[in-house]
DNA sequence: CCACTTATGTGGGCTAGCACACAGACCGGC
DNA sequence: GCCGGTCTGTGTGCTAGCCCACATAAGTGG
């Protein structure tokens, strides 16, 4: 926060060893990332891996009939493109900005560069990837079993941990959109949120009032992903905590 | 077929170049997969890679409640333990022995090593990865959107991809636990289908009669997946065709 | 071959979320 | 300040899949 726009907004970023942040500085590049904005669609080549700081990236799928549903979000604590080092280079779903804001974005070559090289870099998005996997198949999970109330809390939440101001400008059609569900389902749901006084809401924004209501509501989903992205980052903390770079 | 057992029934070992399967050959030790065997436990360390030949591995969450779901599927065409290449070592979810069969496993320390070797094996269990995460977000959306009588048709045709004999043994009881649903509604749905003549059953024996029916009947996510994977895995062709071996 | 275990079939009631159809309310631009 | 588009609120069916409770059949071991 004191550095306005600094590399280590982004977890992965913060946790490289200075050495190696220093090799990539010169070649991250600062982009807006306009709500809505598309990062790539289905079956198209990638072109840059996207480090978000205040931006959030949604992973989603479009099916035939036109309908879409997220299978994973990415902010600060990320990177888009995980399809770039897996070497396929595209995927069937696509991406777009969730919630406006900013990314620092790395171009292809580049990205495979310091991913190929023996470095801590590699290290850490692999085990970002594994995060990611986490989150996808608990997302599997949830949509089988889970009310979408439950699911409602759980997107909060993990935007709040995001947004950590819990302003939110997004609307319930849009959130129906990630969700995978009807809007009206979604008026519902927070219609009953905001009665228990966990969210209040109008038009276009949504503002979380109570973390601790989101809590106790959500399925147990939220906190398997969020333990698991924990343990995977864990040496997030060590170069800010200076310790010695991992490895 | 002609030899009955083979690392080239499995097609990720079937890909190597001849050099690198020579290199590890040694080390392949070819196990038994008895029905129902548990192959990691949630947060458990992971001791080896398994390469199923005939067997097929399920990799499922199982909810504080006790309800359990399929995350995806490891047949053949791939290999169990990917977090290891990860690095995160565990998963919070669990696989299981969902068809009895034969897999050649490699010790952890023996997998991790050819990895973090700038190696053919590298590249191809990174393009697996990324198959798998293609299969895990399409069961998201599947559980999302799709009728229990699809999945059903897309778990079968899965099924029939990697045991070709079309002769599954296995209760409408495990069937239900893959797909995170009620035995009865398996039965229902079952029967729908044991009606229109695409499958016969009898207690305890699924089999498939007539696939062009299950084409018809499945949802999208079926094509994407396997489209997908054979993408990610022509590489796989190459050296069975006698072409140089990719890269 | 009988008893017992395990798989499968069926039915009734229930609820969440769907589809469709509007009504009202907010807000921004002219 | 009002007009029009975009959000949000509600209501009435409807259906798939759930929960629960049995009934019946098909193997299996003594």
């Amino acid at each position: 926060m004191s550095f306005p726009n600094s590399p280590d907004q982004n977890r992965l970023l913060a946790a490289l060893p200075v050495a190696e942040l220093e090799r990539l500085a010169v070649h991250l590049e600062l982009v807006p990332m306009p709500l809505g904005e598309s990062i790539y669609g289905p079956g198209e080549q990638l072109q840059h891996g996207y480090f978000p700081t205040t931006s959030i990236v949604s992973l989603h799928y479009v099916t035939a009939s036109g309908a879409s549903a997220e299978i994973a979000g990415v902010g600060n604590e990320g990177v888009v493109g995980v399809s770039l080092l897996m070497g396929g280079d595209s995927t069937p779903s696509s991406a777009v900005v969730q919630t406006a804001g900013l990314a620092y974005r790395l171009e292809r070559r580049m990205l495979m560069e310091e991913f190929n090289r023996d470095s801590a870099i590699r290290h850490l998005l692999l085990r970002y990837t594994q995060a990611l996997i986490t989150q996808m198949a608990q997302t599997a999970i949830c949509n089988r079993y889970h009310s979408v109330e439950q699911q409602l809390c759980r997107w909060l939440l993990e935007t709040l941990d995001r947004v950590p101001s819990g302003q939110f400008v997004t609307t319930q059609e849009l959130v129906a959109n990630m969700l995978g569900v009807r809007r009206e389902t979604i008026t519902q749901s927070a219609a009953r949120l905001q009665q228990a006084g966990v969210i209040r809401y109008r038009r276009g924004h949504i503002a979380v009032l109570d973390r601790s209501g989101l809590e106790t509501r959500v399925c147990e989903c939220y906190a398997v992903v969020r333990k698991e992205l924990n343990r995977l980052l864990t040496d997030v903390q060590r170069r800010q905590e200076g310790l010695p770079a991992f490895r």
